[in-house]
DNA sequence: CAGTTACTGAACAGTCTGTATGACATTGGT
DNA sequence: ACCAATGTCATACAGACTGTTCAGTAACTG
């Protein structure tokens, strides 16, 4: 026995009137009210599921996580030895099918208590495979684990919002991987167009 | 005649009591009454300076920046040639004076408007200089300079970020800006104790 | 089909907002 | 030192939103 279908569909309209809304009018400037007659749900059905709206928000990024964890599991499976550039692959397409709420989670919307659950879940995850790495490898790092992976998702998050803010035809995915992967290693000078320095 | 001095009070005020509020419960949670309470002064004074409270967010942000911008003027003059960390090192030590005004914006508080202020005019900056120097050395940038912006931003930024939020006795921040150069120069492998790639 | 469970619509007090008011205090300029 | 201008104050107000309750109705599960 599964959840009763009539809620699931309740929450899932509710998840959805959120994000379209926040996308149109901001977070803040949002009423239960406007998130219920989106979804064509009873106000009272809204507090039967959630406490108020910030806990919806909060659920819905808790869902989006989960199911950006499972996606990665097997990519970061594949980046045992040294960056391949496969997590951040394939956290951008889901970010390519999920991109009004990355988009809305990358802005900072509520408080930005969803982007910090976002940044600590990809931070968390990174400074455990960096430490696990320098083990495996046996090499010592020259810089804090922990600081490291917060500056690298820094970069990446970066990249992403970028790239899901963009409304031109935006560049492949795999370009953008590439780029990103390129500046990682090769450092500043090398973008920015000069040799690398000795 | 300047300001009148019970405007100027009154404003500072608000906008300290702001600040510590935030900080303590979240700008959402916070009610114009706590603030103007917290500030020792009427609720219709608030409103003869304010809209709202994003209006007052809004406008300390705006100070902080201009602020910030006059600090970094001659940092950035001298690092005409390249990346010599002057102008991050002055930005450090600007958080450090305003520090609970940087943690609440790097945070998102208030829907992430500030914070978004906040990295456009960085990145704004940061890709104009990037785009001056390129031509000044005539070299051609390998990546889109305002991507390259981007990117340089969001790592200074989750630094900084990192930074903030540390209660422990906090790193000296020159120190800080030679790790940040360091991984911005040499990459990755370097920093995580591997050669660098061929 | 029957029992359970979710949804509905309405009503409620309580809180916060943004505006307006007239009395009062402080200020800057003469 | 004084006065006109201007900022501040306390109070009051309607309107909006919140979070809760409840009885009636509909939909689901087994």
């Amino acid at each position: 026995m599964a959840e009763d279908r009539r809620t699931r569909r309740s929450r899932r309209a509710l998840g959805s009137a959120l994000v379209e809304l926040v996308l149109e009018r901001g977070f803040t400037a949002l009423t239960v009210e406007d998130i219920t007659e989106r979804a064509d749900v009873a106000r009272a059905t809204f507090y039967a599921h959630f406490r108020d709206k910030e806990d919806l928000f909060a659920r819905v990024t808790a869902d989006l996580l989960t199911e950006l964890g499972e996606r990665l599991a097997p990519a970061v499976a594949d980046s045992a030895v040294g960056f391949t550039g496969k997590p951040v692959l394939e956290m951008l397409r889901h970010a390519r099918e999920e991109r009004d709420l990355y988009r809305i989670v990358l802005r900072g919307e509520g408080d930005g208590k969803p982007l910090r659950m976002f940044v600590d879940a990809c931070a968390r995850a990174t400074a455990e495979e960096f430490r696990a790495r320098a083990e495996r490898n046996a090499v010592k790092p020259r810089i804090d684990p922990e600081l490291l992976a917060r500056v690298w998702v820094g970069e990446q998050l970066a990249v992403l919002r970028w790239w899901v803010e963009q409304d031109a035809p935006s560049l492949p995915a795999e370009e953008v991987v590439r780029m990103l992967l390129n500046l990682a290693m090769r450092g500043r000078y090398w973008a920015s167009g000069f040799e690398p320095p000795t």
